[in-house]
DNA sequence: GTGAAAGCGCTAACAG
DNA sequence: CTGTTAGCGCTTTCAC
């Protein structure tokens, strides 16, 4: 294909490129005549200024990232694609230049965080799926490109800012369910034992345990790594080394399906016997049966939080203060909780 | 921050830029000595050349977008997601310069597709969610950009390549499997009249019943628009006006959860009474119960092979013809047929 | 083998 | 209001 270049259209309009730069970037001192004119050469001739040249020679031209981290192959995991329509839409209705990477903790080895964002030119970044040990976890302590971290809590510093549910009150809420329906011995099956939201939600199981006068049993909490598969496992086991766990608070909807198919290979009647809840809120909930209970959290939202909070820290003035959103949640009752 | 050029790394390693250039460039003719002193010096001081600046000043720079067209929020449509996750993976393998877009219709109307490709420096493309009546299809029958289009025919230009699943065979397949499981007056429940797959999966529908002796009576065909909720409407209305039907073909999983919930409204048994099977593969179709029978598609191939088709497109000779594959599928029975 | 210099396409002073 | 020109950061001849 031809590269259509701002010199054919100046040619053509007869006139410098300078004019026709101007008239693509709106600068007030144009004649209507001449702006009217060379919009509709570069229209005939099928011109958009390259933003790669752009890029370079102007300091303004801001674009925001969305960057997703150790993005795997995991079609029931719905969570990433709800966020990047949520900033995808918002991007769109401010007309935010926008641009989507992925990255692996290894590549966070071979590239700095800065370095990352200099290379392509990004002005701001919303990242998803950090681990608690990646490189870039350090790196954004001291970094001085806005970023709002999704599903992360930030380190004090001011360009960086975060979009989570509030786990701790989410959990509790969802375990309140529990305990609200007569469980007695509630069993948690959590995640990564070093997540953050880990360990969110499990501060917010055991407060609720605790605020119920119910006593914290250490030996009914599983980490079964967000995985189905494991949390099936787990809680079989969990199950026969302690027959009395009537409830299973689950710290995602993934594992919730893990735990509901265990009890369903021993027999055990859901919500008669033994409740259950999830976490997430993802959709497969609603079609597996008995339909499953769960904390609903807004992936979409926290996408367009996200892009609302990173032109806030891009454009707007540094913040006093570390910016920490927390959007809603929902408490959805279905079948697996009494 | 700081931007750090290659200026910068120039002047700390004593040599000038153009030798910078070659190192990061792999040129043969550095010494080994200068090219590993350089590469110190560029580590040390977090040196990343800038991609807008490559681009623009070279010409071999490649980098294959992935563009999704009309991405709406739809959570239970984890196709999209399986697909970027295919290319991700792909592109990731061969280390290409990989690029996310999100268009629609609108969007094709303001600027053309070359125009697109140019003003972002794209050499390839793959295209997916794109309507039979976009301005980019008609575009593409003569655009010299090499892309390659998925779930789509391409119109015989060499440039433009497609990945499908063989939808008339896998269609006929599913309908088959309801012939065979003695269903005898079978409707389809298909998406929207005038998409190609529709059509296509249509036509195997009719094929299956031809061959297998039947009448094609289209009354027994409805368009729900690939809509959960309004194939739910039409199966009952269907069912109504016809009560003999004792199968559906559903054009997509989705819509075959409205059909199966229809089924539950109106008390009919599965698949004892009557029979569904679906489309896509959605894992959702799995935890439902009954469990749905469906073929499915392998999104996340169609990814990975679109990759490589549009590598062979970019980087091959031209091929002769016009490059059209196909990708397997797979025939799930599960628990909605017999 | 390596430096110097001419661009790549565009923006942003600086004149006039 | 508009033309001219100096870069932006990098690649790529062209010399030496």
């Amino acid at each position: 294909m031809k590269k259509i270049t701002i010199k054919e259209v100046a040619k053509e309009a007869g006139v410098s490129i300078g004019t026709v730069s101007r008239v693509f970037n709106d600068y007030p001192d144009i004649s209507e005549e001449t702006r009217k004119h060379v919009f509709e050469i570069a229209n005939k001739v099928g011109y958009s200024p390259n933003l790669a040249a752009r890029a370079l020679s102007s300091k303004r031209l801001k674009t925001i990232a969305l960057v997703f981290n150790d993005l795997v192959y995991q079609p029931k995991y719905t969570f990433p694609m709800s966020i990047l329509n949520g900033v995808l839409d918002y991007a769109e209705s401010q007309n935010l230049e926008f641009a989507f990477y992925a990255i692996t903790t290894q590549k966070q080895k071979e590239k700095t965080y800065e370095q990352f964002c200099s290379e392509r030119d990004v002005t701001g970044v919303i990242m998803q799926g950090l681990h608690q040990n990646d490189p870039y976890i350090e790196q954004l302590k001291t970094t001085r490109v806005p970023t709002v971290l999704i599903d992360m809590p930030v380190n004090d510093n001011q360009c960086v800012g975060s979009i989570t549910t509030d786990n701790v009150t989410a959990a509790k809420d969802a375990v309140d369910v529990l305990i609200k329906g007569g469980y007695k011995n509630i069993d948690m099956m959590n995640g990564t034992y070093d997540a953050t939201v880990s360990i969110l939600r499990e501060r917010g199981y055991k407060k609720a345990l605790t605020d119920a006068g119910f006593e914290v049993n250490s030996s009914l909490i599983q980490y079964a790594n967000y995985d189905e598969q494991i949390a099936n496992l787990m809680a079989k086991q969990a199950l026969q080394q302690n027959p009395t766990i009537d409830a299973f608070f689950c710290a995602s909807d993934i594992m919730a399906l893990g735990v509901l198919q265990a009890l369903k290979d021993v027999g055990k009647k859901v919500p008669a016997d033994v409740g259950v809840i999830g976490f997430d809120g993802l959709d497969l909930g609603a079609y597996v049966s008995p339909a499953l209970s769960t904390v609903a959290q807004q992936p979409y939202e926290f996408g367009r939080e996200a892009g609302r909070l990173i032109q806030e820290l891009t454009d707007g003035p540094q913040p006093e203060t570390t910016i920490e959103r927390h959007v809603p949640y929902n408490l959805i009752r279905r079948e697996t909780t009494r």
